[in-house]
DNA sequence: CATTTATGCAGGTATTTACCTGCATGTCAA
DNA sequence: TTGACATGCAGGTAAATACCTGCATAAATG
């Protein structure tokens, strides 16, 4: 996994959007998709093709059409390998904060 | 919390970084921070601008110091509101994946 | 007070990004 | 085969982003 796809990938309104819009509805074509956002087709697939490349959605090719498809994986090891670190500081850390901004640092 | 800033603030290395360099050590000055940064400062101190509108990080004045500090809770919210989403549906999403991965579908 | 040190602020630039238009390709169905 | 439909591909532009340099301010130190 590439945690920098991943990440930029996830920093962008419109495609967590898409996410969302995948997590309501597995396997949506493109077309479908788009009915969705304000936005071009084109602008759309340029979307997708980050999130395929960040391999949060697998697109598979179905006649004419593109179905694509949600894939839980690198969300989980971000939080895995990432969240879960702070997480196990979080009450430290949140001490630290507490302390300094009360001044009693 | 705004989800926007913060997916943005984490979606560059140079701030993950300093993330991790601030939970490595939680605290620092702009000046330690930037010793482990290939740029300058003022760089480094936009990086944390943003950090800070997302809230990932408090800043405090000390002196002529000016410490940072981790605040985690905007990443657990992120994964309560955001991964877990995904996380309640992953063995079906998997499924769906395998499923038309295999050219079952 | 003068100097050093830590940071703030105001810009300027090159790259990346997010959008678009226009046209091409491939598939289905009459 | 022909027309309609779904998508692919090749650019072009405006805004956002990630850097930088140069100078200003404020605090500690002699």
């Amino acid at each position: 996994m590439n945690d920098d796809l991943v990440f930029k990938a996830l920093g962008d309104p419109t495609r967590r959007k898409l996410l969302d819009l995948l997590c309501e509805n597995n396997g949506q074509t493109l077309g479908q998709l788009c009915e969705n956002l304000a936005m071009t087709r084109q602008s759309a697939t340029q979307h997708l093709d980050l999130l395929v490349a960040a391999n949060l959605v697998s697109a598979v090719k179905r006649g004419r059409e593109k179905l694509h498809y949600i894939n839980p994986v690198p969300l989980y090891d971000i939080y895995a390998r990432w969240v879960r670190k702070f997480e196990t500081q979080r009450l430290g850390l949140l001490h630290d904060l507490k302390t300094i901004l009360e001044g009693d640092a």
